[in-house]
DNA sequence: ATCCAGGAACTGT
DNA sequence: ACAGTTCATGGA
């Protein structure tokens, strides 16, 4: 991580292949979410670092990103924090040199990563985040996917008002731990969905599951294993995690719907393609699976394609 | 009304 | 191991 603290900001020096504003069109894909406001140019995210709700604000000036603290006094370890946590949402660890000289030559990527050139993996770096998130997204469409996450937030979340406007923070799992699945069924979260979600918080505070023992790991496959031995987690939610949690460039969730219709309109094909025809694709991007699958999920949201 | 949605567990073979 | 069934709700 390359970052600088100054008196009343800190700085970060992303690597080259960066867009800000990129990142920030994706995120302001979803008008329901709680977790952000996108302002003009810029972007306000709460974070809560070490007991201390810390309400950023984001933005990039000749290609550094500037943080400022719009409210609470974050120590040096915790700007620190703040900017470990930007470093991970925004997936500066990775160099992009060699996925856009392959996707330039790729008859699929080539027209997505000019038309998104600079666009990173828009992460999540909370892991009970991660995982609540894919299970709330499984098998219903993506609107009612926020509907449930605005519910869950607003309700379990803790906020902070600042200039008249409400800022969240997602809720905690030793929050969740507590709650009863009729709760969640109160909010359409069927039963299923309200068990795991409990459980997996349960867990995480028990400390069966942690992210610093899963990376500790340092095996992608194993911590999938890990991951999926959470009831609820199947392999399209552990891949999820692995590629917005975990930074695994070779996630590739091959029964995504999502993924299956990018490929579907991208290719004009007449139908989904099957697992068999998706793996063959995906030859030519060995490695870089991850960032072609996020590629082409953005496609989706542009309804101008 | 019918089918599908950024799936997964459960059941029966 | 593998296919079929159930979950449950919103949108097209």
């Amino acid at each position: 991580m390359n970052w600088k603290n100054h008196d009343s900001y800190i700085e970060l020096y992303p690597p080259k292949e960066f867009d800000f504003e990129q990142c920030l069109d994706f995120l302001a894909r979803d008008a329901q979410e709680m977790l952000h406001k996108i302002k003009d140019g810029y972007l306000i995210k709460l974070l809560k670092i070490d007991e201390e709700m810390i309400l950023c604000k984001i933005e990039a000036e000749h290609k550094v990103i500037k943080v400022e603290f719009l409210s609470g006094k974050p120590s040096y370890e915790g700007r620190e924090e703040i900017a470990k946590y930007i470093w991970e949402w925004f997936d500066l660890d990775q160099n992009l040199e060699e996925f856009y000289s392959i996707a330039s030559e790729d008859k699929i990527l080539s027209p997505l990563v000019k038309r998104y050139y600079g666009l990173r993996i828009v992460g999540m770096p909370d892991l009970f985040e991660s995982l609540v998130w894919a299970i709330i997204g499984q098998q219903i469409n993506l609107n009612f996917a926020y509907t449930l996450k605005k519910r869950f937030v607003q309700d379990f979340g803790e906020n902070i008002v600042f200039e008249n406007e409400t800022y969240w923070v997602f809720p905690s799992y030793d929050k969740i731990a507590q709650i009863e699945v009729e709760e969640l069924r109160n909010h359409q979260f069927t039963t299923r969905k309200a068990e795991y979600i409990i459980g997996i918080a349960k867990a995480m505070t028990t400390n069966e599951i942690s992210k610093e023992a899963l990376l500790n790991q340092y095996d992608f496959e194993k911590i999938k294993q890990s991951l999926m031995a959470l009831r609820g987690v199947g392999a399209w939610s552990a891949d999820y995690v692995l590629m917005k949690c975990f930074h695994d460039n070779s996630s590739y969730p091959v029964g995504d719907v999502g993924l299956q219709n990018a490929f579907k309109s991208n290719l004009g094909l007449d139908r989904k393609p099957t697992a068999e025809e998706m793996y063959e694709y995906a030859k030519a991007w060995k490695g870089w699976e991850a960032y072609a699958t996020f590629y082409l999920w953005r496609s989706l949201s542009d309804k101008t394609t």
